[in-house]
DNA sequence: TTGATAATGGAAACCATTACCAATAGGAGA
DNA sequence: TCTCCTATTGGTAATGGTTTCCATTATCAA
């Protein structure tokens, strides 16, 4: 009977066991990281949280456990296009807090919101139906996002 | 008075000499590889398609041309997770060809399509609007994507 | 408790992209 | 058509995020 309010073990174990999946010190300081923030991290900004509890998980970890997490479907890839992957969990213990992504080109601000949220995922929900349909794919996944200048950067020039 | 049959000055000549960008041959060349081809070429596929025209162009000036293009808004960047960055004709001679992308994540097959793009573009513009109005954000562009398992990789497994 | 093997971590390799700078060429004005 | 200013170019070297490699360690089913 798993426990969910805090004391007892993460409700994320059932997702690792039942994949075959070891449930390790490093992959539960990562989730642990990654559940705490609400921020894009990047690889090394996970590192750097995680090395402060525990200095001797590598960055090589870092790396993998990540990749993991993405095959796993706990945990969303981003690229923001400033060279450096973003990492976010797909969604955090009391339920989903489903968002899509606002990129400033100026200053690379990133931006969540969850406005028009439902009426995006109610289009995106019908055309994955049609594309699996049509080009025979099992679509587990989709992305959105908007470019632009903030207010900021819009000013500068 | 412009041509646009093929037989006089490309059609985007206007786009560099308003932004007081020269028109020099490695841009007319790499224009010329991109507006011959519907795939989604790297950087390097540029520089190979047009080293064989111009040897002396350096990959050093795809990459800023690309760069370039793509702050004109000539062309298109994208990213599907291979490493590379992928770079589309943001629209050719004869009028927008739009349309959006399935990603296989399996062998990292990309899949143009344009079904749904009129509901899917209608839904966008809508929300273009009323996120740059709450953030104050100038929006220029969006992206869409889906990602999931094509026919060959679902059977594989 | 034990053993098979999944997972780890440090260093080195990888590789797409960028920085640097001297040489070149576009094109507005004469 | 010619000239000059300066944007542009191209080769090389550097950058930096990510992956590979492999010997060591730790998980967990039996």
């Amino acid at each position: 009977m798993p426990f969910r309010d805090g004391t007892g073990p993460p409700w994320w174990q059932g997702k690792f066991r039942g994949c075959g999946y070891r449930l390790t010190i490093p992959r539960e300081a990562i989730l642990g990281v990654l559940s705490k923030t609400s921020k894009h991290l990047s690889a090394e900004d996970v590192y750097l949280a995680v090395h402060k509890a525990y200095p001797a998980i590598g960055l090589t970890t870092i790396y993998r456990t990540l990749d993991l997490l993405v095959q796993i479907g706990l945990v969303f890839k981003f690229d923001f296009g400033d060279g450096r992957a973003r990492y976010e969990l797909s969604e955090g213990p009391k339920g989903a807090s489903h968002h899509h992504h606002l990129v400033c080109t100026g200053c690379g601000r990133v931006i969540d919101y969850t406005d028009f949220i439902d009426e995006e995922v109610e289009l995106l929900n019908r055309t994955e139906k049609g594309l699996s349909k049509k080009f025979n794919f099992r679509i587990t996944n989709h992305l959105i996002q908007f470019y632009g200048l903030c207010d900021r950067c819009r000013s500068k020039k």
